[in-house]
DNA sequence: CGTAATTGCGTTATGGTATAACGTGTGCCA
DNA sequence: TGGCACACGTTATACCATAACGCAATTACG
């Protein structure tokens, strides 16, 4: 029923209801947007939302966009259990619509310029704005 | 405009104000933490503040760090009146500490990725967490 | 000149994002 | 069976950012 229960097979009620939300929409979704959608299943606080959130990133299965102050859910499975060291985003300005990359050369330059300055890199936050290709033809 | 009129001696009242606030600190600075500090100064609103932001970031002298929804006062003067397209930072999430770079590598890497999928590229948030080399040392 | 356009500024009010603190219930298992 | 870990619910609060109004100073230019 819950495709992400039967990958995960342990998420929580909220868990789930937030994670469908998030799987369900085209574009990144702010907490407080989340939280109006899952109104009518019984979410009346913000710290629900943020407490699903949480475990949600913590297992990989969502991305948050700093730059954005909202949250994706993850296009690319193999996230799951990783922290988020690798990933781009390419955030379109038009439309809203996200798209994840992961990029062997990126990665590669990140680290080698931590390394040039003796940075222990823990996460990386690489989020890149501009036009979409199908905005750009349209 | 030429681009030396932007420099400090150009500012604004409040503008040179918020630059100093920014160039005096070691560490990024919040919107409302500068609002605080400025008080003595006859500030009295965030607006007044985040006014003063928005043109120093206009002019390349300041940059928002978008994880930290802070600003650090630009540490590579050729920044100014570039977009930031090419510059990363490693903030250091024990002390604090920001440092800003410019990689070419990085760069190319950043562009080879969008261009890939087509995507039009405007400007690029490249935030790296970790902790730095003096407190790796401590 | 004079006047319109622009820009910076101050203020009040409001909206959007995130967490603190406290208490409840449940399942586990030593 | 008592302690622990964890998810959850609720209220309150803190933090981040902008809207909308009006005024004053400066600039553009017919």
């Amino acid at each position: 029923m819950n495709k992400h229960e039967n990958l995960t097979g342990d998420l929580t009620k909220n868990q789930s209801l937030v994670m469908n939300a998030l799987s369900g929409s085209k574009t990144p979704l702010s907490a407080y947007t989340i939280l109006d959608e899952l109104r009518e299943y019984g979410f009346r606080a913000p710290l629900q939302v943020y407490r699903a959130l949480d475990k949600l990133v913590e297992f990989g299965l969502v991305h948050r966009l700093e730059s954005l102050n909202a949250f994706v859910a993850c296009q690319h499975p193999s996230c799951e259990g990783k922290k988020r060291e690798s990933v781009l985003f390419a955030i379109c300005e038009k439309c809203g619509n996200v798209q994840e990359m992961v990029s062997e050369r990126l990665i590669e330059a990140v680290r080698s310029n931590a390394e040039d300055i003796g940075f222990s890199l823990e996460a990386s936050v690489i989020e890149l704005r501009g036009v979409c290709q199908t905005c750009k033809e349209a």
